[in-house]
DNA sequence: GATGAATGAGCGTTCATTCAT
DNA sequence: AATGAATGAACGCTCATTCAT
């Protein structure tokens, strides 16, 4: 039946709708119809499932990537389609993306961490040398490390809006943009 | 001194120490030298602090960037030296910085937040002013907008270091550069 | 208003009640009158109560003694009264005597209990070196060593009894005879 | 081997190892290495093992005693032995010696534990009857008594050593010869 | 008989919060 | 304003027990 799956998908919907501080593991345990004693068999605190939800998290980021981008599109659209991608999966889960990003800092699970993200480099990075090969992007970029910067800044700018901004949708738009020309120039 | 600062810093330095989460409030105010009552007279919660942290975070941001950039240098060497700062303070509070820039998702103090950055983005703004003014950036740069960018960008970057790799400052170092090498790119 | 005592004596009741395995914390913070929180301020565990039981126990038996003994009557008279007194302590308090006396074993508190019956002994001692004196009792005995034995002779004895006999009573004033009559024998 | 055995051999060693309160019953079944229900279709809890621990306590003490006593030797030297043989039981499982002494106490299951000591009682009781026969014990000394006051006195001053003292080897080889001395008077 | 994943009541424990001093 | 002993709701967690396989 999958438990542990069953733990995690709850998780995540607890965390999104009280935050994650709030929620307690009865309440995780309760929304995943389970016994209160079967989540220690598969986790051994709240804080241990965090590398689980990364992995989620970052699966639904790629995800939504290769559906948002046309390969058949320009390069032009193809960035806008990827930065839209980032957007739309943070304004979604922007409460559970800022401790898979950030919120991290609290638990001894980091190692575990590093390597969640890199499916979605590497996405990027193949997207990247792509690009070079065809003369879209500067010769000089090295798309192992310009793909973390480029996750990083949009990440960032979409936590801004949706943590802090009033009327996220329009300002979405706008910081869109702007990104989007942010790196057509770093990128070019 | 007085008990508020005394507080504050206390707090910090008891998050660097332990982390937020297992900080309780008799770990600060045993920090502060103060009693357990003492605390509510100042602040209501362990999360009502945060905006206190933040408002120092920004502060350290604010000061080291002031000392470490030489108005006296040229355009680039300053870009750098904004770079290294950001990057510097975040190398010692990362843990903090964690939770300034993102942990906030689990409070409902986020709106006393949204003003404590301003001053930070008020120096960037200004600088790119002046850096396009002299024809060192491009024209069409929006000054408040790209400075957001800009600061998010770089934490980014080196949150990433700092929370997870285990060659902490050689990397810091190549980071840096790269962030050099993509921002003059993006701004110029 | 003595919140430690209030505890230990809270302890005594609940254990003589329910024994102690059945006992929790709360059982024994309900008897007290006090919040659960409070306990903690005072003990660590359960386990750690112990040691203070064990003081309390070991004044009633001391105290009992010296109630029992007539100091006016034959040494024989002496020997009865304090088999009597131990055998009467016991009666009462057996289940926390059969702790005291051997179930410590299962805590890590041991280093606290041992200096806990030595008034006790003590006092047998002194009793013993008197009867020496006065040529009562034979003389290469060595009272520190002795009174040891003897208490441990006659606990033991008074547990037996009121551990597994179903005739308690009965038993009891048979089996204090034997141990005088052993006793005599051995000190002669 | 049997189950049944399988489970009480392993719970002697649980208990041995970490104690018996924190010792649970996943430890013992996987110190046995049988399944978790397993445990159930032989005992109802961890109290009920304590007749078939005890049994086998008793047993020790008697093996050991019966090839310690040289019965060639004489009267005195097989007194001496006897002591040795319950001070060296003690030494090893004094932990498990403790409940199986006292710690009953919080068990239902007293009744069935009355008749375990009952063997070793008789094999005293029978070489208390033989030196009455010999002349080597005073005459009117009732065996099955008496063998109760030695074997609960011998225990009684191993069980002091091995729980509290320190210097245990050293001490256990003086009160040896003090309990000797003791009984030898007792029972002349 | 044997298994072991699942259970959930109930325990110990924490810790933010209060309030008489 | 400052204290800190006392509070008790609420949590994490354990572990004896069950039951479908």
């Amino acid at each position: 039946m999958g438990k542990k799956k069953l733990i995690v998908s709850a998780a995540i919907d607890s965390f999104l709708e009280k935050g994650i501080h709030k929620t307690t593991i009865s309440d995780i345990v309760r929304e995943a119809g389970i016994a209160q004693g079967t989540f220690y068999l598969y986790f051994t605190s709240k804080w241990a499932l965090m590398p689980a939800i990364a992995e989620v998290m970052a699966g639904k980021i790629l995800q939504t990537m290769k559906e948002s981008v046309d390969e058949q599109a320009s390069y032009d659209t193809q960035l806008k389609q990827m930065i839209a991608a980032v957007f739309e999966v943070n304004r979604v889960y922007h409460e559970v993306q800022a401790i898979v990003y950030a919120g991290v800092a609290s638990t001894e699970h980091i190692k575990e961490w590093e390597t969640v993200y890199a499916p979605i480099y590497d996405y990027v990075s193949s997207w990247l040398t792509e690009a070079k090969e065809e003369g879209e992007v500067r010769d000089d970029i090295q798309p192992e490390k310009i793909s973390k910067l480029m996750i990083g800044l949009i990440e960032a700018t979409a936590e801004q809006i949706y943590l802090y901004d009033t009327d996220k949708e329009a300002e979405a738009i706008v910081q869109q943009e702007e990104v989007y020309q942010f790196l057509q120039h770093a990128l070019q």
